[in-house]
DNA sequence: AATGGGGTCGCACAGGTGTGCAATAAGGAG
DNA sequence: CTCCTTATTGCACACCTGTGCGACCCCATT
C-alpha cells in the first residue's frame, strides 16, 4: 500500500499521528541469530549456559543492531525497576540540587535511574508526586530536608519501600537518615564569634519546629550560657530559610535599641539576605557587624566579604544516602543513621567585635 | 510451613534477603470484586462499558486496598512509559536547576515522570546516561545547555525519540529548541553601559565555539561599532562560565596598562567571580568598575552591590521545552524553535564611567 | 413469538523479558 | 555397544495491564 504513494515525505513522518516504529526486541535478535529468545537473554547476561561462540555471535548482532533490552519489560518480570525516587521541596534550592547531584551520581554507578520528584513545597503536589512514585514501582526513595513531611509520611510508609532521609526535619518518623552535625557546627560558629569578643550575637532561624533549627538554636543558647552571656529573646528571631524573609528579620534586628555586633544565620541563604539588609543601611561587614552562615553554598566564598560559614558536604551526603539505600534494598536492616561532620570555614565576614556604643559591658551590668 | 515457626520476627523481616511482598495487582482487585480483571481495568479508566454500580464497587475496593496500577506493566502494553529524560551537565548549576524545576512541574501536570540524567560534564558518563534513557524507553528527551553535546548527539538521534533542546550550544543539530534572545540581551547591556559613558568595556566569555558566547560576543562587538568605539582584542577574554576561571580572567584585565571601566560578563557566575577579583584589589563597584551579568540567578539581586544583569526566564523556558515536547510526542511536527525575551535588570553594579586616568578620549586619539 | 439491538461482562491475547525444566546431542566410561 | 554425564538449547510460563471480540442477558419492536 505504502509503495503506491509517490514522493519521499512518507519516510519522514514516522511519528506523525502514531507511535514511532517499535524498538528491536529480543525476538528480533533471536531471529537474526537463528536461536530462541531465551538464548539471547542468556547470552546478553553472560550466562555460562550458552556456548561461547553462540554467545559471541549474539552479542555481535545485538551490538550491530543497537539493541538494548527494555528496562520496563525486565522490570515487570524481575519485580525490580532499578529506579529510585528523589523527593525534594524544590531543585531550585542549591542545597537540594547538590544532594541530588550526589544521589544521581551514585545511583548511576549502580545502574539505577532516579525520578526527580519536585514538590515545589506544595502539599497537594507533594502527595501527588509520591503517589506517582508508587505507581512507578520505585525500589527506594530518598527525601531531602522534608518540610511538610508530616503530611505524607504515612503515605510513604504505606509504599512499603526502603526510605532514606537527608536532614530530616521530623526525626523519629523513619529509621534511616543522613544528618549534618547541627550541634557541632553551630557550636563551632558560636565559639568563633565569642572568641572574637562578641557578646550581642543575634540568631536568625528557620520556621518553628524544624529539627535543624531546633538543634542549631539549642547550640547557640548553650554556647552563650557557657560564655556567661545572658540569652536575649529579642535577638533570636525566626526566618524561613529564604533571602526575602531574612532581610525583614535583619531589619528588625537593626531597628533594635542596641544592635547586635554579630548575626548567626540559620543557613547561607539567610546570611545572603542578612548581608544585603546590613549593606543597604550603609553598615560594614565585619567592621560594624559580623555575619555567619551554614551550608557553604557555592556562592558563599565569593560574596563581599566572603562568608564565614559551616561547610556541609552536601554532595557527599547525597552519596551516602544512596549507598545506604542500596544496602537497605539488598536486605540489610542494620543500616544506622549517619551523621556527617560539620566544618567551620572562617572567611572575611567575621571580625573582632565593635565595642557597644557608649556602653561597656560592665556599665551595663549595673 | 511458616506457621510451624514460632515467634513474631517473621512478620517483620519482609524484605530481609528477599523481595518485599508484591503490591496488590489488578487480579487481586478482580477477585475481591467478583469480576474479571478486564472489568477492573475498564472501571478504573471510567469506561462507559461497565455498569455504574459495578464500577463504583470496584473503585471503592481499589481505594480501600490502596491499589495503584503498575506503570511498568502499563508501559509494556501501551508502549508509552509516560516518562521523559532530562539531560543536564549538572544540577549543581543554578541555571540547569531552574530549568529542571520548570520541566518537572509541567511534566507532572501531564502525568509524566522525569528521569534526571546528570552527566557531570563527563563525556563518558554523558554517553552512559543517554544509553540508560534508551533502555528506560523514555517518550521524549530534554537537553539543557549541552556542552559536550556533539559527542552523543548522533546517539540521541538513533534513539528515534522526540528531543527538545534548551539553549543549545550547537545549533542546527536538532530542529526543536528553546533559546534565550542572546543578541537582544547582550545588546541591551551594552547600550546601558555605553549610555553611562563607558568606552573601555571588557568582555569575559565562555569557551570558544559555544553558541551563547558567540552570539553575546557578536552583539558586544556590534554595539561597540555602532557607538564608534574601536574593538580591543585584549579586552575580550575567554572564561568557562565558572567563578574560578572568571577570577583569573578578571585579574588579567586588571593587570592591563589601561584597565577597563566596565566588564560585561557572559553570565552571573562569571560576574560573581569578576566581582570577587575586583573587590580583592580594593577597587569599588561601580565607582571604579561597572559589572554586568547574564541570567539573573537567585543570588544576583543580593550581592553587594546588586548585580545589573539580563533576566532569563529559566523556569519558564523549562516549561516551554516540556510543552513543546508534548506536542512533538503527540505527533505535531510543526513545533518551531522558540525564542524567549531577555530583559535587562538594572541594579547597583553599574554606574557612570570613571574618566580614564590622565587620558581623555580625545588625547588618546592623537 | 421471533428478531434485533443495546448494555455488561469475560476470554484470549499481546507486549518484552527472565527462568525452571525438559529435550537433545555429544562424549566418555563400562 | 549401551548407559550415564555434561553441555547446549528450546518450550512454556510468569510478570501486570489494556483491548478486540464474542457471549450473554434483557427489553423493545415487528
Amino acid at each position: 500500500m505504502f509503495e503506491k504513494e509517490p514522493g519521499r515525505t512518507a519516510g519522514l513522518m514516522h511519528s506523525a499521528g502514531q507511535r514511532a516504529p517499535r524498538q528491536p526486541s529480543i525476538k528480533d535478535i533471536a531471529r537474526l541469530a537463528h536461536v530462541s529468545h531465551p538464548t539471547v537473554s542468556r547470552a546478553l547476561h553472560n550466562s555460562p549456559l550458552v556456548r561461547p561462540e553462540t554467545a559471541e555471535k549474539i552479542r555481535r548482532i545485538a551490538a550491530e543492531t543497537g539493541y538494548r533490552a527494555s528496562a520496563v519489560a525486565r522490570g515487570l518480570v524481575t519485580r525490580q525497576t532499578r529506579t529510585v525516587g528523589l523527593v525534594v521541596t524544590t531543585v531550585s534550592d542549591p542545597f537540594a540540587a547538590e544532594v541530588a547531584c550526589g544521589v544521581e551520581q551514585t545511583a548511576n554507578d549502580y545502574g539505577y535511574a532516579v525520578f526527580l520528584a519536585d514538590s515545589n513545597a506544595d502539599p497537594k503536589r507533594e502527595r501527588s508526586v509520591v503517589q506517582e512514585l508508587a505507581e512507578r514501582r520505585v525500589d527506594g526513595i530518598i527525601v531531602t530536608s522534608s518540610r511538610v513531611g508530616a503530611l505524607y509520611l504515612p503515605l510513604l510508609k504505606q509504599l512499603n519501600v526502603p526510605i532514606v532521609l537527608v536532614n530530616d526535619q521530623f526525626p523519629g518518623a523513619f529509621v534511616h537518615s543522613v544528618m549534618i552535625a547541627n550541634r557541632a557546627g553551630s557550636r563551632a560558629v558560636m565559639k568563633h564569634l565569642i572568641g572574637l569578643g562578641h557578646k550581642r550575637i543575634a540568631y536568625i532561624g528557620d520556621r518553628n519546629g524544624y529539627q535543624s533549627d531546633v538543634e542549631r538554636l539549642a547550640s547557640y543558647k548553650q554556647a552563650l550560657a557557657e560564655a556567661g552571656i545572658e540569652f536575649d529573646a529579642k535577638l533570636a528571631v525566626k526566618g524561613n530559610g529564604g533571602t526575602a524573609t531574612a532581610i525583614k528579620a535583619m531589619n528588625g534586628l537593626l531597628d533594635l535599641d542596641r544592635q547586635p555586633t554579630a548575626v548567626c544565620c540559620y543557613n547561607d541563604m539567610t546570611a545572603l539576605g542578612a548581608m544585603r539588609a546590613i549593606h543597604a543601611r550603609g553598615l560594614r561587614i565585619p567592621a560594624d557587624i559580623s555575619v555567619t552562615g551554614f551550608d557553604d553554598l557555592f556562592f558563599s566564598g565569593y560574596l563581599d566579604p566572603p562568608l564565614t560559614t559551616v561547610h556541609q558536604p552536601m554532595r557527599r551526603m547525597g552519596e551516602i544516602a544512596m549507598e545506604n539505600l542500596f544496602k537497605l534494598m539488598s536486605g540489610e536492616q542494620s543500616v544506622a543513621q549517619a551523621e556527617v561532620k560539620a566544618k567551620l570555614i572562617v572567611r572575611g565576614s567575621t571580625g573582632k567585635a565593635k565595642t557597644a556604643r557608649g556602653l561597656t559591658p560592665k556599665s551595663r551590668r549595673r
